[in-house]
DNA sequence: TAAGGCATGTGACTGTTATCACTGAGCCGG
DNA sequence: CCGGCTCAGTGATAACAGTCACATGCCTTA
């Protein structure tokens, strides 16, 4: 883990508060990181890998919000970390995902004394809020097969491959939606010529 | 205006600079504050009065988002004003509403000099984030019967009163449903004794 | 290579919401 | 008090998505 790399706008000394002070931690693929109704006490930055931070309702209805990638640090965290509440979200792992974990104390400090820091955590909120905005006018405006469109390329983006690595019953769950619907909607894609079939993956054409 | 006692936790000395530097706006009921693709350029903050923040999409379809009242800032604009980008969500004042509208570069001058700007900018990104992650919640998971109640009560809650000024109409365009799916569903809600239908009006009990 | 498991394909049906067309009810100005 | 306006109520129908039931097809592993 080389953090001032990964952070370059950080000052050396928070970099090296961050590297004493930090807890490192790795999940597995598929692990979950934060659960609803859990009490976070720390704010998380992923290092390297991906996190998926969805929404679960009472009947195991999920909902893809969007993705943490390295460098980027969980806004959620650091809401329930800082008002000592309940967080109202799950986050998982997607692969193997290296992360540190920031004692909500340090949090403060840091703001007061890193101008860096309060940046980043000022970054961190603008761009999620972005993507709420986006993930809203998605299901308040669009039909299924814009929205499975939209997500494909989501996906593909954070990957940077035109092979998606993706069952059908995966983005169902992902949009909340059924494996049927999703089987039909991408078969229509597929014949439009939109993409490719293949089990267990979708090839973007 | 009382801006001292609207925010009682700013420096006094912070106070007079925005006194001496924002500029004042008074906007009338109905009258659009802020339009989608439109350029930011001041943080919008309330003093009295209340605005609806609504996304727009091509086909004349409304969302609403959430209100803003007295003491709170606009998320939106901020982080528009910041990145100097379009707006991507409308605003527009509900009732007669003063606010006042402070240039980006103030915002960040009070960054670096007052620790309670800082906080307050940070307090309003999260109060909204959470806003926004309970929006996602109910759109995602909820039927239109049940995101009515919600909107009826969020409303009231505003307003403080049981009596709602609102049209079918108007709620329709809220929720991007249309009239008669909502006349339907408040007639339902009638029949069971939650509420009192009105002519422009709506009861709750 | 047979068996079982998982992923996918598909038809039939249902429920919810949207849309259309029309009616009626309250309100306001001349 | 009449005409016109806005708001509200209602039935018929359509579109979209979710559910159920079952078939098929590919892959693994014993």
């Amino acid at each position: 883990m080389n953090l001032q790399q990964l952070f370059p706008q950080f000052e050396p000394e928070l970099v090296s508060l961050i590297e004493k002070n930090a807890v490192e931690k790795t999940f597995q693929a598929g692990e979950v990181i934060m659960r609803t109704g859990q009490y976070i006490k720390s704010t998380v930055i992923v290092i390297s890998g991906r996190i998926k931070i969805y929404r679960e309702n009472d009947e195991g209805g999920e909902f893809l919000v969007y993705y943490i990638g390295p460098g980027e640090a969980c806004a959620v965290s650091m809401i329930c970390a800082i008002q000592s509440r309940a967080s109202e979200i799950m986050a998982q792992a997607v692969e193997e995902t290296e992360v540190i974990m920031l004692p909500i104390q340090l949090m403060d400090e840091f703001m007061t004394k890193f101008k860096s820091w309060t940046q980043f955590v000022i970054q961190t909120y603008r761009s999620r809020f972005d993507e709420l905005l986006t993930v809203i006018d998605h299901i308040a405006f669009r039909n299924m097969d814009e929205r499975l469109e939209f997500y494909l390329k989501r996906f593909a983006g954070k990957t940077g491959k035109k092979l998606l690595d993706l069952t059908h019953q995966q983005i169902a769950d992902d949009l909340n939606s059924s494996r049927e619907v999703v089987s039909r909607l991408l078969k229509k894609m597929e014949q439009i010529g939109k993409l490719k079939l293949h089990r267990n993956a979708i090839e973007l054409l």
